[in-house]
Order: C-alpha cells, then structure tokens, then sequence
DNA sequence: TAGATTGTTAATCGATTAACAATC
DNA sequence: TAGATTGTTAATCGATTAACAATC
C-alpha cells in the first residue's frame, strides 16, 4: 500500500508535530503555516513540508494548514485513530507511573492487564486494575487480544518475559529494561533507556563549549 | 579544547557502547575486534571505527580493542568518570522510579535531594533522602552544588520550575513533562518523552509491511 | 614473518535546506 | 487580482559504508 519508505527521522518527529498542533487546538488557533509552525518548534519550514508531504498535500497554497484537520490526519498516520490493547509487566513505580498516566488511556492505549511476579501484590488493584501472577500471561494475552507489552522489569526477566509475550503473539513491546531485546523481526520493540538518557545529557555538561 | 564537532548521531549511540562493553567485561572478555563487536549490536564495523576515532586511537590493528580500557576511555568521554550532584522534582511513581534504581547511583549520579509541592509528603522519607518543599529549592540547588535537574512534574509546573532551577544554576534538566521547555542556550535539556515513544510505537504497528 | 585489524580516506547514500513554479 | 504559501525539484550538507594502506 504505502509506496515510499519513510525515514525514521520523519518518524521521530512526528508525534512532536502532533503534541504541537494538539496545543494550538487548545489555543484556537485554527489555521497555521509552515513558517509560524517552524519559529514556534524550532525547525525549519521546509522540514515541516517535507515531512508532511511524504504522507500527502495536508495545506493549501496561500492559506497553509488546518491545524484540526492536520492534528487528525497526523493521529491517523501514527495509528492512534483506534484502540489499542496493552499489558505492562511489572508494577513497580516505572509500571504504577505508566498506569497511573491517564494520557495514555486517553490516546486509546487501554491497560487491560497488569502482572507481576511478587505473590505478595497477587489480586491487589492499581487504578482498578487486577495485579495478576505471571503463570496467567500467555492465556491473558490472547484471550484479550493484547497488542502492546510494556515491560518496567530487571532485564534478565525482561529478556526472558520478551520472548513469552512474543510466543503469545504481542505485537509490539515497550522496553523500559537496560537492555536489548534480540526477537524476530515481526516483533516491534520501542526501546526507552533511561541510563542512556542520562549519560547523554552528562556528555553534553561534560563537552559543552 | 575538542577540535571538530562530534555530531549527535555518534553521541546517542555512545552509551550503548558503552553498555555492550560493560557487559563484555562482567562475562570475562578483555578484548574484542570492531567486527566481533559489529556483530553483537547489529551495527557496521566500520561504523564503530568512525564513531570511536572521533575521539582518539583506542584500537591496535591486529589486535582489536582491549574492553577494560575502551570502557574506561568511553566513561571519560560521557563524563561518568566523576560524580553528578541530581535532584529530583516531583515524588510521584516516576520520580520514585528514578530515586530507587541504585545504577543511577553507581554511575555517579548522586540524588541529594526530592521536592514536591505535596505538603504531606514535608520531611517523609523515600530510600533515606527527605522530600522538600519547593520554598527551599533556589538556596538548597546553590548550597549543594545541584548540576542536574530532573522534572518528573506536570507539563505546567515542568515550564514554571525549569526556569526556576535554570536561574538557581544548574546545568542541565532532565525533563519528562509532556512538553519543550524553552531555556536559555546554556541550560542543556535532555527531554524523555514517554507519550511520544509510545506513538512511534504505535506508528510502526500500523505501518509495518 | 604472515595474518589480522585498525585508522583513515574516498565513495555512496540519505537527509536537510533552498529555491521557485504552481495555485489558492 | 495580488499576495501568500504550499508542494516539489534541485542543491547542499552530513552521515554511513566501503576500501585499503598502515601497522601491530
């Protein structure tokens, strides 16, 4: 269906457009150029229509964009004009901090499950939802068509957790583990490395002219 | 001091080169050859070779490079070689999170202290370092030497106290509020986006081929 | 020494920016 | 219509990969 491979840079700063257009909205700002946009995010104008222009012509000449209309398409083009199931393992603070984060739920990341392997949480409820153990999950996973596995654990059992929720069929698997997950290729891993994060920011302190 | 200008490419993949030769030394391998280590990570020889010689001659040709002294050499270069004075603003679960993964700890970043604007949360304790209110944030950011900023607040809060912490003198911010906060050039941010990984997540599930 | 592998230059590839005709 | 601004092509810039001489 899509003819032409998009750049992963165009993909990294697409849910920023998003973010940006949803602040106008808010604002009631109903139409913007590429130009304002690009003083407002810091990017050049031509950026903006190059990225745009790879999903289609969203503006208009003499005119520029529909902040509402470009807000949806953008929605649409990352897929969250639908639901999607998710499951995280490991209620820690990281797990409790992503369940507890209402944003998600309302960008239609719906947390249907949440496991661990303590006993002691075994049917305790974090925002109503069940702590279930982990000798469910498999089951858990088809039965409730599970799409998104996000995993706050150690890394040795997100290695190993990795693979069962890929067995089970999971689509995709947000890693909060310091730690690569080596799956095949039909898994989708979004990886979030906080120590990485970090390091990078002392670089710049340490190099900064 | 440093003559050419290292691109941000080469720096965001340094930790993770960093994280693969820590992992080489704790199972016992003193040295390895960029072709080993291509292999591992899924990136080119060749790429690491660039990417290492912007910063000086680690390797011995025959030899490879020795994974004690290229590990070392890296941590210099993130400047993870001394310690990092860090506060954390906001004792939610993520800021939790944050406060009780010790490696933060052991790669020298060192919490001082928490604030947050909870007064019930005034003097409880999270892993031994009291919770603070935001009164004392200016005097107590210049009595410790405070470099490094983490904000795990609402995006409201996160633009008010950026600059705030930024006119108290720390260097660099942390930032996992959903939004840009806007600085003075000498104040480095290191953003953390969950909500926009989370959508480049859910991008390559509808667009994958 | 011969073999291995780096450091580095050159070639290629891809991403960003500039320019401008099309057009609202 | 005249002015504004897109969509898109061309030019530039930068990053990655390939190749190989240097050298351990």
């Amino acid at each position: 269906m899509e003819e032409k491979k998009i750049s992963s840079a165009v993909i990294r700063r697409l849910p920023r457009y998003y973010r940006y257009l949803g602040e106008l909205m808010e604002t009631g700002v109903q139409r913007i150029s590429s130009k304002e946009l690009s003083a407002r995010m810091k990017v050049t104008a031509s950026q903006i229509r190059q990225d745009l222009n790879n999903f289609g012509g969203f503006g208009q000449q003499g005119y520029g964009y529909n902040v509402q209309y470009l807000y949806e398409e953008i929605g649409k083009i990352l897929g969250i004009d639908r639901e999607h199931n998710m499951l995280i393992i490991g209620a820690g603070n990281l797990g409790k901090a992503i369940i507890n984060y209402s944003d998600f739920e309302k960008r239609g990341f719906i947390i249907k499950g949440i496991f661990d392997n303590n006993p002691k949480l075994k049917e305790t409820k974090i925002r109503d939802i069940e702590v279930r153990m982990m000798d469910e999950l498999t089951d858990f996973i088809r039965e409730n068509a599970i799409e998104i596995v996000a995993l706050t654990i150690p890394k040795e059992a997100a290695k190993q957790i990795a693979r069962v929720v890929a067995d089970a069929g999971v689509k995709a698997i947000w890693n909060f583990a310091h730690t690569d997950l080596n799956l095949p290729d039909d898994v989708i891993v979004e990886n979030v490395h906080l120590s990485e994060s970090l390091m990078r920011l002392s670089y710049t302190i340490a190099n900064r002219n």
